[in-house]
Formats: structure tokens, C-alpha cells, sequence
DNA sequence: GGCTTCACG
DNA sequence: ACGTACGTGAAGCCT
């Protein structure tokens, strides 16, 4: 169901006016605080809630009969000034220049109309989202339908109210709030309420008596002084019921529907009060937040056209015209499932012109498909050269563009990159919506489309947005990282898919049977000590037990309570037995569930496992697994690396693991050029150990135990932009000797924090971030007006160059590496790649040349100013391959 | 679908 | 006074 969201106008820019300095202004003088406050809400609001519709009501005060009654409401209200009064013209501006309707009647306020709007979208069972900074809108949210997203101060200073959010903010529930409202008074709208009569009494007195009629019912059984304050001020209280009552049934020029069909907005007048009112970072934000949002330039939003396809037959004088194309080709493949059925190849993009060459014809193309040819453009390919792959024949398709991977590279932080989408947002074109049968007939599957059609029409969308991507990509700096690394990846991982990882799935069945036994052991001592038998995986209920039955020490308090998190068990130990069972059994469990369970149902009939190896996900431009996630195997504890012994090479070879030594530190060493790093690198002693000697002015050969692990761990946390508290967290320390520590670090190696500090202001001032390689991630929550999540964004400019320039030479070392075992037409392959990790399988007699291989082109993928170390071992698992 | 917990680099 | 280390994916509970 759709979301709408309905926005306090006048509210909300009263909010922004007060909470903003008022020299925020254009250069022609036109103070601008206010409307750049709301436009700011505004942004954050529809990227946080997502609404399907939006519209922003204003009030419209003229006397009416209800007015008269009351003349002295709102009269306490600070008289807006005029820097407010005529921002709220501005206000009206940018809405009109993003299309947003601005809702008004005289007579009536915001509130009344965002009443009446969110009563009829909440009966169409309509998600309706209230924002306002004026609490009478609580009474609202006794529909299910309706929440309360309710500014408490500033700019972004909310809490979201539904029903049990405001019975726990007030003490009623919403139902009852104008009769709460109406006994305590509101003073910023110049209405007394009972004197004597707070917040806790209203409540006290509404709960206990059901409301207003219940409470004079019982006005004798009161205090003397109650008694007599309740009976002065019974009209007062019933009136105040009158005025605070929101009006649910106005007539209105809007619809809900109108409203849930937002019109796309107009680009250029969006960029144009932008520029007027002088906002600098607003346009970023803003696409982010409304869609197509990558910074890059939008072709106006015009209305879409549906895309309209010719299907032609492929003749070889088209190949022959399409071979010499300088533009790689769009196409799409028909895919069922991992089964190759053809592909459409554009033939002429501005004709819409498209064949469709189905899969047994597929050597006719040979020449353009071919490692000779143009190249294709497609969307995700991997799944199709999987499923060339696994056809096992002899096509190969050579893509030259991904247009996934080329959205993914000019803004990483996207959920997904459908095409429908991308086409929609950077083109004037859209994909055709079928029509499915006519009115009351039955869907026999002529209207639908055939996979070959499909296929077409994709093929086409993708030959539309290949001059626009490229033309992108080659603005932002990206074409040669697209060209020579990632695009040439897309065929390493799909053959890595495709080949899969053996294990021994004996070996695993037998780990998934032991643990289950030692679970349901641990699970039944848990429930005797607990005294009942409780669900023992429900976080919910082992707090109940823990904190409640048994009055333990509760730590840590989350969103739904005390945590019982692993930190905070360990803190008990000692407090009671129950504690150790609980550790044991969360740590069984883990393993059971998540690795003995789960992997054994990714295995397949020829005991491998393929898990699908993403390349558009991670922000930093790492990659990621899924189905299942081979990337977090356990490898720390005894227990769980035993699932690294059920990971096993193919008949016949062995495993060769190898691995990047120390690899994020080294590249802060490079990033930061610290003299004090590099050469504690380049000499080749134990990292942690100079770094302890420098941070404690010891010689490196009197660094103890505690010293080192301690300059360890700043090592490891200094990519992540640690604290001192977490520092202390991490090491049972307090903050002020972490802080003490870090303080002697920076001190050995100032040019890591000037990198730091300077990585942070310039991707403030940029809005994003790039690793040495020039791959971008923008952060918009540097700009953010809360402190924490500004902090968090500082920290996120911080990892981002230093994960990421890890990813760059890691996905480069899999590249150079790929293409060398081809070269040299060995039987070795990648089967598996963790972050900075690869493991391949190899016959013995390969042994020595893969070494000599995989060294060689890991050390040199790319050069630093340290040396880029790597460990490598062989082993007959992937658990006994290690150092 | 959100939340909590926890596995990895 | 508050919150406090980056990046992932999966299981299981609960609404």
C-alpha cells in the first residue's frame, strides 16, 4: 500500500525559523534560515519515509463563527516578524518548483485540513504519515493508519508517534488526547486549562474515570482543592474539547489519489530556486532524496515515452554495419532461470531497431559477440555469462559496459540498479507497461509478453543510456577504473560462480548433528535454571528471565530493552550459572543455525557450493556474498573453524590460499605518506611491534605482550576512525588512558591524523569521497544537522578511502590474476575470495608455478609507497591452509 | 519488515 | 547529557 505524507507548512517553517541562525542569507540580503531549514526537513523527510505522495497544508486564519467564540486562541502566539512571514512565500516557491501541492482555506488551519486528508486516505487504508511540530495532531493517530512524526525542536529532532507512542509520550491513549489536552491547558495557544491540573493529572484522572463525563461523574469523591478547581473550570475544559477537536471533514479542492500521483519534478525550476535562494548542497541532496539521485546532471523530467520496439532480422550486412560501431552494442539475454534462451542485440538504437538471435544461432554473431567485436552493453551480465557458462559451450560474450555496475559506479549508495529505473531517471524513455487480458476475461497468455520481446525491450533501454552512462562515468573521473577493473571482474566472478567451492558434505552433516545435540543439552540446562522452559532464542524473553526473574544487572539498554548481547553476558559471568550456558549456547547456535544448517542447504548434487558474489552492493566498492554468504565463514574460534575443514578441493588438488598481510594499514601508511609508517613497513619487523615502540617510547625488542595487542588495536580501529571511549571499550581500559594512548599515536604518526582531518574536509566540501583509484561515495550525512549522525558520516570519509583503495587493488590483484592463469593456460583456478583473501584449487604439478603466480601478481597489482606482503599456504581444507 | 545478535574482513 | 568503529549477510523473533 501507498504511503502519504501530509506536512505542517506553517509549523514546520516556524520550527526551522527558531532553531536556525538568522544570518543565514543570500548575497542580495534576503534572509533565507527558515526556508532553508523546511527545504532541508523536507529532503529529509521524504528520504527517510519514502511517501508516495506528499502534501504540505498552510494555515489561512480568518474569524469565523469558531474564531469568534475563542477570540483570545493563538493570540499568545509570537506575532510572526516578517523575515518569517515572507520566507513563508519562499516556502510556497520551492514547492511549487518541485510540483508539491501547498493546501490552504481560509479559515482553516494546517491542522484541520491535514485532519480531514489523513480521515480519508486512513479509510482507504492508506498509510498516512502527520508531520507537524503542533501536538494537537496526536488525536489523529487513534486511526492505525495514521502516525505522528512530530518535530520537537530544530530541524531534525523528531519522534514517530503511533498509537502506543503517544499513550507512552502522554499517559492516554490518542482517542483521549483532545480531553487531555483540553483539562491541561496549552499555553502556546493561550488556553488555560485546570488549574492545579498537569500533564500526570489529566492522565491520572482520564484513565481512571474514562474521559471527561467519568471525571465530573466523580468530581465529589475529589480533593477539597480538585474538587473545587475541576467544577470552576467545567466550560472552560468542554470548550477547549470544541476548539481543540480537529475539523475532519472539510471540503477540499485535492483528493487523496491526486495526491498519491506525484508528478515528476521539473529539474531545471528545482535547480533554479536552488540557485536563487543560493543553496549550495540542496541539489545533491535533493535527487538523492526524490529520486535519480546520483549528483549528476538530470534531463529534465519531462514526461516519459514508452519505449517502442522494432523487431528486425538480423542480416549479415547489419553484423557487418554493427562490427564497426564504436559504442558497445546493447543487448539482453532471454534467461530461464541459469538456461540461455537467446539475445537481442540493438541494431539501431534511434530507430528502435532490435533482433532477437536465439541461442542456437548464436554463432552467426559471432563477430560482433566475439572478443574481436564492438563489445555489448548489458544490464547485470554475470547471470548471463554464468548461464553461458554453465551451458557449457563454446560461446563467449565479451561486455564491454554493464549498466548496472556503470549506476552502481557514479553512486554506490543505491539499494538496487533496476533498469526500468535507471531509464526512467536518466533518459525521457520508460518501459512499456503490459496491458494485461481485457476486462473479465480470463489470462490465457497471449497478452503477455514472450521472453524474446522482453529481452528486446531491454536491449533497447540499454542502448539508450550507454552515450548518456559513458558520457557520465568519463565526467566523474570513472572510465578507467569501469574499464580495467571492474567490467573485467564481472567475468571472473561469474566464473567463480559457476565453478563453485567443493566441501565434504559428510563432514558437514556430521558438525550440523553434533551441534544440534550439544544445543538442545545446553538449551535444556538453560530452561531448568531459568525454572520454566522459555523460548531460549527470543532476546524478548530471555531478558524477562534475566533481569526480571532472575534480577540480574542489566547493562546495556537497546530500542526494546536490556540487551543481552554477547559484552553484556560477559559482565555477568559469575552472577549465576545460568550465564556460561547461555554463552555456550549462543555460540552453538550461531554456528548450528547460520553455518551447519544453512550451508548444507546450499550444497549441490556435486557437492559444491555456489553463492552469487555482488559487485554493485558494498558503498566502499568491496564485494559481497550471498546465498549463502561465504565471506564470513568462522575462522576466530576452535569451534567454528571446524566448518573451514568441510571446505575442501576437487579430486585430485589441492587448495592454495593466499592473502594480503596488514593490507588497510598499509594503505593509510601510502594515503597519509607518515614517514614513521612506511618505514616501520618497509623494514619488515612486526608491524604492531614498532608501531607499540613508537606509541610507548620503548625499544621494539622491550614492547610487551599488553603493549602490542594494544597498538594493535589502535591499528585496527584507526581505519574506522575510533575513539578513545571505543578504544577503552575494546581494550577493558578506561577512556582517559585510551585517550592517552591514541594521543601518543598520533603524536608518532602525525601525517595519519593531517590525512584524516584532511580526508573530512574535503569530502565536506566535495559531498563525497574517492579512493585513490577515483572510485566515489558520496556522504551526505556530513551535512547533517545531528551531531552524531555528522560524526558518523565523518567516520564513514574516513574508512571510505582506506576500505576502498583495499577493494581497488584487491579486485585488481583477481583481475591480473585471472587473465594470468589464462595466459599460461593452467588448470588452476579462483574458487573463493573473501576481501583480501583467494583461494584456488590446482593439481600438484601446478603447485610451484601458481605460487610463483599468484605472489607475483598479488604483490603487484598495485604499487605503494610500503611493500604489499602476502602469506600464502597450501592444504587439503580450507582450515588447514594458514601461516 | 524491523530489530537484535553475531559471523567475517 | 549523549553517544561512541567501518563494511557486509543471515537467522530468528515479533508485530
Amino acid at each position: 500500500m501507498p504511503t502519504l505524507m501530509l506536512i505542517d507548512g506553517n509549523s514546520l517553517t516556524y520550527r526551522a525559523f527558531h532553531a536556525l541562525p538568522p544570518d543565514l542569507a543570500t548575497s542580495s540580503g534576503q534572509i533565507t534560515n527558515a526556508v532553508l531549514g523546511f527545504t532541508s526537513m523536507l529532503i529529509n523527510l521524504v528520504r527517510d519515509h519514502k511517501p508516495d505522495g506528499i502534501a504540505v497544508a498552510f494555515d489561512r486564519p480568518e474569524p469565523t463563527f469558531r474564531h469568534e467564540q475563542v477570540t483570545t486562541y493563538k493570540a499568545n502566539r509570537d506575532k510572526a516578524p516578517d523575515v518569517l512571514r515572507e520566507q513563508m512565500g519562499l516556502v510556497r516557491q520551492v514547492l511549487d518548483a518541485i510540483g508539491l501541492p501547498a493546501i490552504e482555506k481560509p479559515g482553516f488551519e494546517a491542522d484541520d485540513i491535514i485532519a480531514t486528508l489523513a480521515t480519508q486516505a486512513a479509510a482507504q487504508k492508506i498509510t498516512t504519515l502527520v508531520v507537524t511540530g503542533d501536538r494537537d495532531s496526536y488525536q489523529l493517530v487513534s486511526d492505525p493508519y495514521i502516525r505522528v512524526i512530530y518535530n520537537k525542536r530544530g530541524v531534525s529532532d523528531y519522534a514517530n508517534y503511533d498509537e502506543a507512542g503517544i499513550l507512552e509520550r502522554t499517559g492516554v491513549p490518542p482517542e483521549m488526547y483532545v480531553q487531555y489536552a483540553a483539562m491541561r491547558g496549552d499555553n502556546s495557544d493561550n488556553l488555560p486549562g485546570v488549574p492545579g491540573v498537569g500533564e500526570k493529572t489529566a492522565a491520572k484522572l482520564l484513565m481512571k474515570y474514562g474521559g471527561i463525563d467519568g471525571i465530573y461523574e466523580h468530581v465529589e469523591e475529589q480533593t477539597p482543592k480538585l474538587k473545587e478547581n475541576l467544577k470552576a473550570s467545567e466550560d472552560l475544559v468542554r470548550l477547549n474539547m470544541i476548539v481543540m477537536d480537529l475539523i475532519r471533514d472539510m471540503e477540499l479542492d485535492h483528493t487523496v489519489d491526486e495526491l498519491l500521483e506525484m508528478e515528476p519534478y521539473n529539474a531545471e525550476s528545482v535547480k533554479e530556486i536552488f540557485d536563487f535562494l543560493e543553496f549550495r548542497t540542496m541539489w545533491g541532496r535533493f535527487q538523492e532524496a526524490f529520486g535519480g539521485g546520483d549528483g549528476e546532471e538530470l534531463p529534465a523530467a519531462v514526461e516519459a515515452k514508452d519505449l517502442e520496439v522494432i523487431e528486425v532480422k538480423i542480416t549479415d550486412s547489419i553484423i557487418d554495419e554493427l562490427s564497426k560501431s564504436t559504442q558497445p552494442i546493447g543487448a539482453a539475454a532471454s534467461l530461464e532461470g541459469s538456461h540461455f534462451g537467446g539475445l537481442a542485440i540493438v541494431t539501431d538504437p534511434d530507430a528502435g531497431e532490435v533482433a532477437y538471435v536465439p541461442a542456437s544461432d548464436i554463432a552467426k554473431v559471432s563477430q560482433l559477440v566475439g572478443p574481436d567485436g564492438p563489445g555489448l552493453a548489458a544490464h547485470d551480465s554475470k547471470p548471463l555469462l554464468r548461464a553461458l557458462l554453465d551451458a557449457d559451450d563454446e560461446i563467449e560474450v565479451y561486455v564491454t559496459l554493464d549498466t548496472a555496475l556503470a549506476a552502481y559506479l557514479l553512486d554506490p549508495a543505491g539499494a538496487s540498479y533496476p533498469l526500468d529505473q535507471l531509464l526512467v531517471s536518466r533518459t525521457a524513455w520508460q518501459m512499456p507497461v503490459d496491458e494485461g487480458p481485457p476486462e473479465g476475461q480470463l489470462d490465457f497468455g497471449e497478452n503477455r509478453v514472450t521472453p524474446a520481446t522482453e529481452a528486446c525491450r531491454e536491449a533497447l533501454a540499454v542502448a539508450r543510456l550507454t552515450p548518456l552512462l559513458l558520457a557520465s562515468l568519463e565526467e566523474s573521473g570513472l572510465t578507467e577504473l569501469n574499464e580495467t577493473v571492474e567490467v573485467p571482474l564481472v567475468r571472473v566472478l561469474a566464473k567463480m560462480e559457476h565453478v563453485g567451492v567443493g566441501v565434504d558434505r559428510a563432514e558437514l552433516e556430521r558438525l550440523n548433528a553434533e551441534m544440534a545435540g550439544e544445543v538442545e543439552g545446553l538449551r535444556t540446562a538453560i530452561c531448568e535454571d531459568a525454572g520454566e522452559e522459555f523460548n531460549v532464542n527470543s532476546t524478548k524473553k530471555l531478558q524477562e528471565i534475566l533481569f526480571e526473574k532472575l534480577q540480574l544487572t542489566p547493562g546495556k539498554k537497546n530500542k526494546s530493552g536490556y540487551s543481552t548481547n554477547q559484552a553484556t553476558l560477559e559482565k555477568l559471568v559469575g552472577e549465576h550459572p545460568i550465564i556460561d550456558k547461555l554463552l555456550a549456547y549462543r555460540e552453538v547456535e550461531k554456528l548450528r543455525s547460520t553455518y551447519g544448517q544453512s550451508l548444507l542447504a546450499s550444497v549441490e548434487s556435486d557437492d559444491r557450493i555456489r553463492a552469487t558474489f555482488n559487485q554493485t552492493v558494498a558503498r566502499t566498492g568491496r564485494l559481497s556474498s550471498e546465498n549463502p554468504n561465504l565471506h564470513n565463514i568462522p575462522v576466530r574460534s576452535e569451534r567454528g573453524r571446524a566448518f573451514r575443514k568441510a571446505f575442501v578441493p576437487a579430486v585430485g588438488t589441492s587448495f592454495l590460499v593466499a592473502d594480503y598481510n596488514q593490507i588497510e594499514l598499509r594503505c593509510i601508511a601510502h594515503l597519509a605518506n607518515d614517514p614513521g609508517m612506511v618505514s616501520a613497513f618497509t623494514s619488515g619487523e612486526d608491524i604492531h611491534r614498532s608501531v607499540a615502540s613508537r606509541v610507548f617510547s620503548v625499544e621494539p625488542s622491550e614492547v610487551d605482550f599488553e603493549q602490542r595487542s594494544k597498538a594493535k588495536m589502535v591499528s585496527y580501529g584507526l581505519a574506522y576512525g575510533m575513539e578513545a571511549y571505543g578504544l577503552g571499550q575494546r581494550l577493558g581500559i578506561p577512556t582517559r588512558e585510551a585517550a592517552e594512548i591514541l594521543d601518543a599515536f598520533f603524536e608518532g604518526f602525525p601525517a595519519i591524523r593531517d590525512y584524516m582531518d584532511s580526508t573530512v574536509t574535503e569530502a565536506r566540501n566535495r559531498g563525497y569521497t574517492e579512493t585513490l583509484f577515483g572510485r566515489r561515495r558520496s556522504i551526505p550525512e556530513l551535512m547533517s544537522d545531528n551531531r552524531n549522525v555528522r560524526q558518523a558520516g565523518e567516520r564513514q570519509a574516513m574508512n571510505a578511502g582506506i576500505q576502498g583503495l583495499a577493494a581497488d587493488i584487491f579486485k585488481v590483484a583477481l583481475v591480473r590474476l585471472d587473465q594470468r592463469l589464462r595466459d599460461e593456460a593452467m588448470a588452476a583456478r579462483v574458487v573463493l575470495q573473501v576481501h583480501d583473501e583467494v583461494i584456488l584449487e590446482l593439481p600438484a604439478e601446478e603447485k610451484d608455478k601458481s605460487e610463483e603466480v599468484v605472489l607475483e601478481e598479488l604483490r603487484n597489482a598495485f604499487k605503494l609507497n610500503v611493500p604489499l606482503e602476502v602469506n600464502l599456504s597450501f592444504g587439503e581444507t580450507w582450515a588447514d591452509a594458514k601461516d
